[in-house]
DNA sequence: CTACCGATCCCCT
DNA sequence: GGGGATCGGTAGA
């Protein structure tokens, strides 16, 4: 029997994917692993949401306004990851696709953790203070709080998913697809039929115009607890 | 349960 | 100087 029946049988087939249109990118990003290795921990954990965004045409790209230094990454190879910053405290990861100079990126929303989940309650305790978000929630509490975070919350949404693997603006431009890089993606060795796949509208992205607005970009595992937006 | 709203900072129609 | 690919605490039904 095939190692693989989910149809990406192999890194080489998984750049191609990413070196290609960002909608097939995005629903095959689906189900793959991202991985943080600090030479600690190992945390892992499964894809199981995500959103396509594209370049000009997108009015909900970064990109729409063309290259600036804040997206550049958007344009670079595929592959490869590109970080940004909202809101003052969250760090939000996407893997860029399309042939080097075309802006496209798949937006990882949410992960289901697999391994060292711990290592993500901290991490998420870690972002809690640096924002100092507990300011009525004495930082007990706040850890408490985080020690008791279900499995499927921990890394439900793109902002706690930055959190959760401790993503930071040093990974704007690393290669995911280096099997020795220190974030990065991996085939999950999960064997069996390929989960089913529902997708609907991009969340947050009312400003920009009715049209874009309403592409059916964000794509999910269906049934997954980690859902963002499922509470 | 839903709905609002403040936090906070980098980057830019 | 304004706004954002978010989050979570709080209020109120």
């Amino acid at each position: 029997m095939k190692a693989r029946e989910r149809g990406l049988g192999s890194p080489p087939i998984l750049a191609g994917l990413l070196a290609g249109p960002v909608l097939p990118a995005a629903r095959g990003l689906l189900g793959l692993l991202l991985v943080r290795d600090d030479g600690v921990t190992l945390r892992s954990g499964r894809i199981v949401e995500v959103e396509a965004y594209g370049g000009p045409d997108d009015g909900a790209s970064h990109a729409r306004h063309g290259r600036t230094p804040r997206n550049a990454s958007m344009f670079g190879p595929s592959g490869h990851g590109y970080v940004y910053g909202v809101y003052g405290m969250h760090m939000c990861l996407n893997v860029v696709c399309g042939a080097d100079g075309v802006a496209s990126a798949v937006l990882i929303r949410a992960v289901e953790p697999l391994t060292s989940l711990d290592a993500m309650r901290e991490a998420r305790l870690v972002r809690a203070i640096a924002t100092r978000r507990i300011d009525r929630a004495t930082p007990a509490r706040a850890a408490a709080r985080t020690a008791e975070l279900p499995a499927d919350r921990v890394a439900s949404g793109p902002g706690n998913v930055g959190a959760a693997f401790s993503v930071q603006r040093s990974d704007d431009g690393s290669d995911l697809l280096d099997p020795a890089g220190a974030l990065r993606l991996e085939m999950s060795p999960r064997v069996g039929p390929a989960p089913a796949v529902a997708a609907g509208p991009r969340i947050g992205v009312g400003f920009s115009g009715a049209e874009s607005a309403a592409r059916p970009w964000r794509f999910w595992i269906t049934g997954s607890a980690a859902r963002s937006g499922s509470r």
